[in-house]
DNA sequence: TTGAAAGCGTTACCAC
DNA sequence: GTGGTAACGCTTTCAA
């Protein structure tokens, strides 16, 4: 295996400097054409190709490279999120390194640390289902370089995050439902030890509370919904589960939208009236759910501004002295179809 | 604005060498356990961050770093293409820096500038529509670092490539609709000078060409998709052109899914049947082409079959000399329900 | 038009 | 235990 050519591999061979030869490979002026010329054909014959690092030291100019972690990144809320961060890096000339952890908080460890050895400037991370906090996410605080958590959060955390209010959306969701007129509502929800999952459930819990309903613990399914390939699928055989109960329930709130889309598959085939046997609201504003039939009632979740906003506390934490920024977003609900029964319009 | 704290400095103040300001930070043997004290301490008070170029220009370790471009970061075929590049370079230990052109070529050239600068060792880009193909992407080519172009083809480029056959599939598309007894066949195109539109056009009038059905130019609209929050709107405004049309067509070949999705949308509106009164092909197995109904017929694109053989083009690229990777994608067809009249079913 | 040398921040080797 | 120095690959004065 062959070295890589430097500027002192073609200088040797040249018989000039690595000076001269520097100049000709960056198009500088004053430079004899012709030494120009063989400079350039055996650069290229060698392959050099300059070697970044030695360039942005001399330099000293550190590009500013922000890491990236989310852990789906062809889930349309996370993608969008991402796009939302690089609107905004390319106004301020940032970089932008992505790392997909595939929910596996082990992998989201090796990224972190590749981050770090890149030297990235800073690091914007929706975490795993799975991660450990203390772990993974902590120490980088301890290095000093800005932190923005998204989307998922944990006990205790200090540090910069941008969240959605899902307790509450969950509980607006619940009430509207309320509201038209169900009063056995289910719940099929996510096994998420962390913030999403559980917030949207006691959402639930406590809208119906609030409404002096008894929680029916039949009412409630719980499915991995990770691989959202399979979230679908999840929703149909929950919400088949629901309909083997002796009392089955009238309305469901969908902890995504693809589960809803599983209860709307499953509705179909079994000649269930969404909205007027069974009412049905969902969560993310997933652009399929607007053309569905019927049309999902369902939470917008703002992707795009939250890693806007994101990009920005990364951007004020990096010239701030340990000043912390924290937002979260209050969600809206959007009524369509799904949710409002016809003989009530 | 102080500058950032490095070794020296923290050696200057407390009157030691660099080399055992080093030593302690890098927890080496060999210290006394009172310098190391004082010196981990006085680090932590001047925030020191060690200097990755440095560190990495010094252990002479080139971390991989692979850009990669796509048009919009949040369309599903393409955040599948990133998923698939990333899974691969995930492997490599390859770093993924991405940027979105938004189908600007102007932005798709800055990128492609700053990537250059930050010294990535390679280029994966899905070219924007308008891309000025000789003035943005040959100059990298001649810089010598791998580039591997996806999705868009331009004529006369040589070099690696990961595409699909559009036109291929769009000849499977219409032949499929001739197969089921569709006779006029409207195409709602886009306005593409490069590949993916005219290539889909092409196919589409080949395979009438080949069944000995003329031309109706009134049956091809063509539309500027880029944007795919409008592309729905697109197909529906098309779909009212066709109708408005003394002879309407009985089948359309959509460019997208979306634009499909527009048709349904119509048709829904104004009781046309799909797919007895029309049939409907669409293009890409958006997620949502499956759970919308009628349930629709498209060409499936597997974007992260592509994204992942991208990556591995990069690869061997990187160390071949100069050995050119090429692949055209043959794409399936999945008949759903849009596209067969139920009467002959 | 060209070259020598300094220096970017770090680590590793060798000497003390 | 500690410090000097060379080296990583490059650019940029300054001098010739």
């Amino acid at each position: 295996m062959s070295k890589r050519t430097k500027l002192k591999d073609i200088a040797d061979r040249l018989g000039v400097s690595i000076t001269t030869v520097s100049r000709a490979l960056n198009n500088k002026a004053d430079i004899n054409d012709e030494t120009k010329r063989e400079i350039l054909e055996l650069a290229r014959q060698l392959e050099y190709r300059p070697n970044s690092l030695a360039i942005s030291l001399r330099r000293n100019n550190t590009v500013p490279l922000v890491g990236v972690i989310l852990p789906i990144i062809n889930h349309y809320f996370f993608a969008t999120v991402l796009k939302g961060i690089m609107s905004k890096a390319h106004l301020h000339n940032s970089l932008i390194i992505v790392g997909e952890s595939l929910q596996d908080e082990k992998k989201e460890k090796k990224i972190l640390n590749q981050f770090m050895d890149q030297g990235v400037s800073g690091i914007i991370i929706a975490p795993a289902r799975n991660s450990n906090f203390e772990e993974n996410i902590i120490p980088i605080l301890h290095k000093r370089i800005p932190v923005v958590v998204i989307d998922r959060m944990y006990d205790n955390y200090k540090g910069n995050y941008v969240l959605t209010n899902d307790y509450n959306a969950a509980h607006k969701a619940v009430q509207h439902l309320l509201d038209n007129g169900y009063k056995k509502i289910a719940h099929i929800g996510s096994v998420d030890d962390k913030s999403i999952g559980t917030e949207r459930k006691r959402g639930y819990i406590a809208a119906l509370h609030q409404a002096k309903i008894d929680i029916n613990e039949d009412y409630i399914i719980l499915n991995d919904i990770d691989n959202p390939d399979l979230a679908i699928e999840k929703g149909f055989n929950a919400t088949a589960k629901l309909f083997e109960l002796p009392n089955p329930p009238d309305a469901i709130f969908a902890v995504t939208d693809d589960v809803a889309i599983g209860v709307i598959e499953y509705a179909k085939e079994n000649n269930i009236s969404i909205p007027d046997d069974l009412g049905l609201v969902g969560f993310s504003n997933a652009k399929m759910s607007n053309y569905i039939r019927p049309r999902l009632t369902t939470i917008e979740q703002n992707g795009f501004a939250m890693g806007q906003l994101a990009f920005d506390f990364f951007n004020k934490a990096s010239s701030s002295n340990g000043e912390v920024f924290q937002k979260s977003f209050e969600l809206n609900l959007i009524v369509r179809e799904s949710s409002v029964q016809k003989s009530e319009v």
